[in-house]
DNA sequence: GTGGTCATGTAACAGGTTACATGATTAC
DNA sequence: GTAATCATGTAACCTGTTACATGACCAC
């Protein structure tokens, strides 16, 4: 479902595109948000269209096909932003090794958390870039106080950061008892 | 993969245990960090027996099998913290609505926040009752500094906590543009 | 012309969820 | 005896990943 959801959202905020502009939009925008690859937007696509969610509104060069949402496309998407209860599934390979990490002696745990800390500060860096870059042009006249995007960047640079701080203070754990 | 990790953690953590009590030790002390139904792990524990990372120990009343984990399985689960590398793929459906609330009207989007405080304040609730339930009897003698999945409990409720920040001050933009 | 990137698709597989199905044992 | 819970399993389905495959167009 969650898809199909991202698809709707990326195609509003677009207006129109093409399975690989979505594609595109997808390592770009909502990256650290949702994930997808062509093989399986493209498919989902089809499948929407056949729903009724989006037409293909115009063929262009090289096959390119360029849907858009359809009012029962905007429709179905405000019906989930509204109504769905985020009951998701926590599921963290990060929680769970930590949760093992225990199992190795303390030597070898603050091998994996420095590790650890060197992916979340990368990380960290590239989520705060994004977050300069989209902020360094002044807001245009007339737009919205909250720009799209900015509340889920804002809350993966909070986590990321607290992911950073919890590294840090197990590390300094294990150290006292190395 | 992390199927078969949390199966081998949780196996090392109780010594041996049935499909049956690996099920409910999901349910209780991993469920935070990793989940899987009785479904799921049936089989797997069938493919980890062919493998040879698990054994069945013995067999008690009502067909229960009680598996406990080989020399094979310790290694494989050694390697895999030690050299696992958390490139997890990020995908979140909070977040997902988060990127796209702006979508909603100030009103709306506050409501959906509103829900979602309420969620996430009575998940932090429970991780802290966790918290409070491993720390309340004293150590026992001889047991190392940090205890068994302690870590991963102090990750998830920082996290917990700052989603509940955010959305508070997710909540305080919105209001002041209603 | 040839290498890059645009553009779409399919197929095989791995991981996860929901529902179905069955029987043994215990507590009342 | 009957309801709850212990205990195991299978099947259908959905989602997601990796790999394969193909062709159009553009820049050099």
């Amino acid at each position: 479902m969650s898809l199909r959801i991202a698809l709707l959202g990326l195609l509003t905020a677009y207006g129109s595109a093409s399975g690989y502009d979505l594609a595109k939009g997808f390592e770009r925008s909502v990256a650290h948000v949702w994930q997808a690859g062509h093989s399986q937007i493209y498919p989902e696509l089809a499948k929407m269209t056949a729903d009724g969610l989006v037409t293909v509104e115009a063929e262009g060069a090289r096959g390119r096909k360029i849907y858009s949402i359809t009012s029962e496309g905007r429709a179905e998407l405000r019906a989930w932003l509204i109504g769905h209860d985020p009951t998701g599934p926590a599921r963290s390979e990060v929680a769970l090794q930590a949760f093992l990490l225990p199992l190795l002696d303390p030597g070898e745990a603050l091998d994996v958390l420095e590790r650890l800390k060197a992916y979340v500060e990368q990380k960290l860096a590239e989520l705060e870039a994004m977050w300069a870059a989209k902020h360094a042009l002044p807001v245009p006249e007339g737009a919205s106080g909250v720009k799209f995007g900015d509340l889920a960047l804002d809350l993966g640079i909070r986590q990321t950061r607290t992911t950073l701080e919890w590294a840090n203070d197990a590390m300094a754990q294990l150290e006292r008892q190395a």
